[in-house]
DNA sequence: ACGCCTTCCGTAAACGTTTACGATACTAAG
DNA sequence: CTTAGTATCGTAAACGTTTACGGAAGGCGT
């Protein structure tokens, strides 16, 4: 079946007439209908993308970017694959298709982004790893694409949507939870202050342990990657620390593998001599022992959330979706392993 | 900028002339597509896909099917994202993009394929996940769409291209180690003979018990699933078996971690008390102790000759890609680790 | 008989490209 | 001067849809 004219022809049909018919149209006779369903699903005709996204200016694919430099690839889960379950499930509703389109690591985002927006195949986009400044957002918001970004940023005026994790909730539950054990050293390891969430989460910290009379103290801050050798590497550091911290958050649980060994080469133990909370479980690291104590989400719900929200902004589904709000914290649970069950003694 | 019919009359340049010039044919003076080339800089003109498609009946962009349900989510490590920086380097070459198509858990693949198929959104398609009866190779076959499968079939009739992992070598090559270190009762741990590594593995894992004259002893082979889970039920079957076996190779590294788990809790030690081989590389198992050994291969490597041979069977880049040979069984390389380092006193 | 409304359907334009074809101007060969 | 060839460009059709518009037919009230 080549296309909507043979369909027509072979049932003798204006062509008009059965495009409405495929696409729920109202002005069509209910038998006509019929007729036309099930010539189509007896040749198994479906529309050409092509023709239809030229005619309508709307492709009904949705674009979910992500990265995969080979640091991602190493550092990171299938995150991704698993926030598309909870996507799918909401942009199926509307017959939407999503794509995922993974960003070369020898491109610019930036260009790889334009690009993709200037061929117009996506009618929306979800952007992940924002920078703290993030020319993508710009550029979409200038070419007037509808997208929903994963992570705050400072570009854009503050005149876009995102949906970040709730660093700060997870920050100042860490540090609870570690004062209500006795701990005062509290050492955190993050990236840079560069990038978003190094500096919004050692903030939170800051500002978590000040609420409990504990005067913060830059040398706790270490600043390494978000990888196992970042682990390692904090595990180096805090080591060197005069009057040793007893606790450690970290921000990625993938750290906490390279953080044990190190430790484990230095005849500390880690949830006996030093306590240890994780951000964001991560499936590598689950199998450490002792089990750490993390804070997780659910994955295809953030992606069921991305989806409304992104749906939100676009003008076609606006007043199905007007009701959620434009930005949101994302919160995280607690799973409390046995890397902090220790008290200590004062 | 609207469209290339802005462009032209900016420039007073025929549309058809602006077109030729963008797309480097031969008739148009250098001169001309020099300022043909920096007006479309200048105002950042891409050509529409749409319009493109449509007119060229190409899309210029390859889909990569894979599944996104929660037992792939779980059980499987960021494999695919690996596999498309090889990919991308040799696709972006000839401009071509890839997309990810994640097929939804709730539908199936079959049915998705043929949506995405119909809707003609990509040129070509590597599937993934093959099963050994695969309806979707049949219908990208009548479809007429170039695709490559990531996994034999008995689908097809033979009449289709694939890249498969070296199974048989991998077998035979963990068998004569582990024969060399001495032992005579070595059990694997595979999935159902329905899914085509299951029976495949097996397989090769009799043919090269026999080669040693080791007489093959279907109690030795523990069905269970390629998770964390199966290998926990592994050693729960393994512990049970009479004359218990001095090794034991699992057919996803991932099993390890249930594996040493369950044997931990018997007083059983891995590495000293049982030798184990893994399968295939997962990051979640690398930090296990004692460290396993394991066959591993490239991802940007396998990405790279999945590229190259989707492109043979495209009538547009045959000529170039025609060397290639079709099927290609995919060597992986061995990683010696602590897990199988003793050796059987004899 | 007339006008009006509703239901259903056909006609044709439009979306943005690419490309086959022909036209023009110029050059070179005879 | 004529002819053929070459370089460059414009014209217009085509790709497969959707949809605004209008027309035909029938019903219904006056």
């Amino acid at each position: 079946m080549k296309g909507i004219r043979q369909l027509a022809e072979h049932l003798d049909i204006s062509i008009g007439t059965v495009s409405r018919a495929l696409n729920g149209k109202a002005d069509v006779n209910e038998e006509t209908r019929k007729r036309v369903l099930a010539a189509a699903e007896e040749f198994g005709y479906v529309a050409n993308q092509s023709g239809r996204s030229l005619r309508q200016g709307t492709t009904n694919v949705i674009g979910l970017m992500i990265e995969s430099s080979k640091e991602t690839v190493e550092n990171s889960d299938n995150f991704f694959l698993g926030v598309t379950g909870g996507l799918q499930s909401v942009l199926s509703r509307h017959k939407l298709d999503l794509v995922m389109l993974p960003c070369p690591s020898d491109e610019d985002p930036y260009e790889y982004l334009k690009r993709m927006v200037a061929r117009r195949v996506v009618d929306a986009m979800i952007i992940s790893a924002t920078q703290r400044i993030d020319k993508r957002i710009d550029l979409l918001i200038k070419a007037k694409i509808p997208f929903v970004a994963l992570g705050r940023s400072s570009s854009g005026g503050n005149n876009f949507t995102w949906i970040d994790l709730d660093f700060e909730g997870v920050a100042t539950c860490a540090v609870d939870r570690l004062v209500a054990k006795g701990h005062r050293r509290i050492a955190i390891a993050a990236p840079s202050g560069e990038i978003n969430l190094g500096y919004v989460f050692v903030d939170a910290y800051r500002k978590a342990l000040e609420k409990h009379g504990i005067k913060y103290d830059p040398k706790l801050v270490i600043r390494v990657k978000s990888s196992e050798q970042g682990g390692y590497q904090a595990g180096e550091e805090l080591l060197r620390i005069d009057n040793r911290p007893t606790a450690i958050i970290l921000i990625y649980e993938l750290m906490a593998i390279g953080l044990y060994r190190r430790l484990v080469e230095a005849g500390v133990v880690p949830g006996r001599d030093l306590a240890v909370i994780g951000f964001r479980e991560e499936p590598r690291a689950r199998f450490l022992q002792p089990t750490l104590t993390c804070f997780r989400m659910s994955l295809p719900d953030l992606g069921a959330a991305l989806a409304e929200t992104l749906l939100a902004s676009m003008p076609a589904y606006s007043e199905i979706y007007r009701n959620d709000v434009r930005n949101r914290i994302w919160p995280l649970e607690l799973a409390p392993g046995e890397s902090d069950a220790f008290s200590i003694r004062s």
